[in-house]
DNA sequence: GGCCGATGTATCGAGACGATACATCGACGT
DNA sequence: ACGTCGATGTATCGTCTCGATACATCGGCC
């Protein structure tokens, strides 16, 4: 996930990691930040993978083990995306496999990075997501309505705030894909040029019990 | 967090880890659950440090290094709290410091095991919550007034959407508190013996900087 | 008899996190 | 001129968490 957010970012103009922080924490809504624990390892990794290049030449590339701990002198650092890293950014914006929508950081991620991903693609992900949502809601109606009567006050409201959250969280895609539907105005018609070789693109995951008969509101509301 | 949500569980019947699991599940509003991968290691921490024992008296304490990983009889553990665990149940429920409703994780854990908890106790969380999820509305509310001409369509829904959550939380929290005011039927009124030493109480963080004018509507809303 | 799904215990590697250290810079007061 | 304070900036450490996986037992059900 860290590395499609850091190559979404580094796709628009090369960035200093505390900056690339910043943006990611702007991005994904204020709340849920990275820390800098995970950071600089994902840029680490990433510059291994040539996936981006620094200016400095490598800082502490080799220098006798028993080094002092690398004190004073530390230069800042422009990451750059290379071009396979724009390759492999373009490969992950095509996904739309379970991971794109059930984990919900992911999916804000691939939110936040929509104006870069072609329509077909966005739409897939936006219903992966609301089947899943809709899963929970459904799990967490039923638990409500099986305990309510032996739970106690204060975790019956957890879970009636909960469902409702999950609730709006439905509704709220619903309008997402409304809009996405009836194309109001954002290019990206198909999935553009790109057909980079065989992306495990969504396995049907076995078509889901699509029977529980809560499918009536869909692509009929507001708009 | 794990440690206080399975002292809690524990506290009321002993189970196996499996059942712990679900219990938590249950309790936690049926997303976030917990893996096992958190759950036996922390159970084996906590055994270590004597809060909890087990009736299968230590499955491969000791036998020689290069025995085989184990395979074969796996007998069913149940576990049970000690004493000791009470007592650290007891200190932590008493706590309410910052980690106690920062992160929303453990707070919805605190709020599951309310009833556990003495009624200044879940104010002062309650609170604490509310001051904290305030801090991150204004902050979303600001970001998403400077930013409104400069990001695309989908990164301000995403924002839209998150700073609604936000909203509906607090006006949540409000109601929890005005209910926990009007004092609507629940017991344990007083911090009960307990007083176990000087639990870090709540370091009033500097007071905040409470001067957004945003803090009138409190308490006066609903019921 | 054979198979499946629920129950049940457990480990592994990848990686995320909070805390912390250290460094530079501009602004501000004194 | 001096101090110091908050923002910018890079980086690591130990602890924990997760998802995936392996293995085992049990009750039904065809």
């Amino acid at each position: 996930m860290l590395e499609f957010a850091i190559l979404g970012l580094l796709h628009q103009s090369p960035m200093h990691g505390y900056e690339l922080r910043k943006q990611l924490a702007q991005v994904l809504g204020g709340l849920r930040s990275i820390s800098y624990g995970s950071l600089y390892p994902a840029l680490k990794r990433m510059r291994a993978a040539g996936l981006i290049t620094t200016d400095e030449p490598d800082p502490h590339a080799l220098l006798p083990a028993d080094a002092p701990p690398l004190t004073g002198r530390r230069g800042k650092v422009v990451y750059t995306i290379t071009a396979e890293g724009k390759e492999r950014f373009h490969e992950l914006v095509s996904q739309t496999g379970p991971e794109a929508y059930d984990d919900g950081g992911f999916f804000g991620v691939r939110l936040a990075f929509f104006r870069l991903t072609a329509a077909d693609v966005r739409l897939r992900i936006l219903e992966g997501r609301r089947r899943t949502v809709e899963r929970q809601r459904e799990g967490l109606r039923a638990s409500l309505s099986r305990t309510r009567e032996r739970l106690d006050r204060y975790t019956l409201e957890l879970q009636r705030h909960g469902l409702e959250s999950v609730d709006r969280e439905v509704r709220w895609l619903d309008e997402l894909i409304d809009s996405e539907l009836t194309g109001s105005g954002h290019g990206d018609a198909q999935t553009p040029p790109d057909q980079t070789g065989p992306h495990d693109q969504d396995p049907p995951r076995s078509e889901e019990k699509e029977s529980h008969g809560v499918r009536q509101g869909r692509h009929r509301r507001r708009r």
